[in-house]
DNA sequence: TTACATGCAAACTGTTTGCAAATAT
DNA sequence: ATATTTGCAAACAGTTTGCATGTAA
């Protein structure tokens, strides 16, 4: 499969070994679309792929492709951490009611004005939430 | 004492009853400046300052002034809320290095070009975190 | 006097870790 | 063969809650 072997081949790359469990949680994440995870919703969408792989491999997964630059931890409320699939340069729109996140394309939306930074730092990142409710 | 008068008449105002623990506590937040605090450096922020209150209480009045409007809740680690004493419209600074925020004053910053909003919402608010580290 | 606030300890949630068994190279 | 990875269960941090006691109005 097609597929299968360039998501092995993208861990090989990362220097993470393709076991099952890690190829089974990259097709899920990296199956084309951006996703927004929580690693109780990727644990439970894996599951329902075929292979189950234990919680706690699921947060062990996440730390390494974060490390490793597959993924991006976002921070949008203090009680969960949520993972986006897209790292490159974008932001994000944040539903209060449901939670669900969508990106924003970061061609369109600019930040103006930005002040000098403190002595010393340069930009890690900017993150941007715009948190939408009913009207 | 013109200081605690105006705070316990903030409180009232608030619909919350001038307690000693809300006083002690609201006194150390709203002294003056603008403060970012997380429940457990306002716990020993206000051991300092001579009266005791338990961690649960700060956990409960904490909730209490942000539902009032007397404090905004910033999501920016997933492991500790962070609350800030300014609840205006602003963006912050934050260190990596050391935790440290930072406010940046709304009337520099503008964000400009932002996508229409998904069908039947309006913004709730806009945060921007502009992550910094060392140069 | 009555409703509300506090403090303690226990419960809870999301996350991390130690270690023995399993797997990749 | 060797180092890495996995899964379980236990540990952990931050936060929330139940309930008896204390306090404001």
């Amino acid at each position: 499969m097609r597929q299968t072997d360039a998501i092995a081949e993208k861990l090989n790359k990362a220097g993470l070994r393709p076991t099952a469990q890690r190829l089974a949680l990259a097709r899920v994440l990296f199956d084309g679309g951006d996703k927004h995870v929580s690693a109780e919703s990727l644990f439970e969408d894996v599951a329902k792929s075929g292979l189950s792989v234990s919680l706690a491999t699921v947060y062990n997964t996440l730390h390494q492709f974060k490390a490793a630059g597959l993924l991006r931890e976002l921070a949008i409320e203090g009680d969960r951490s949520y993972y986006d699939t897209n790292t490159s340069n974008h932001f994000h729109f944040f539903n209060e009611e449901d939670g669900a996140l969508m990106d924003i394309d970061p061609t369109t939306l600019k930040i103006i004005g930005l002040p000098a930074l403190p002595k010393g730092k340069v930009i890690d990142r900017i993150d941007v939430i715009v948190r939408v409710k009913k009207a």
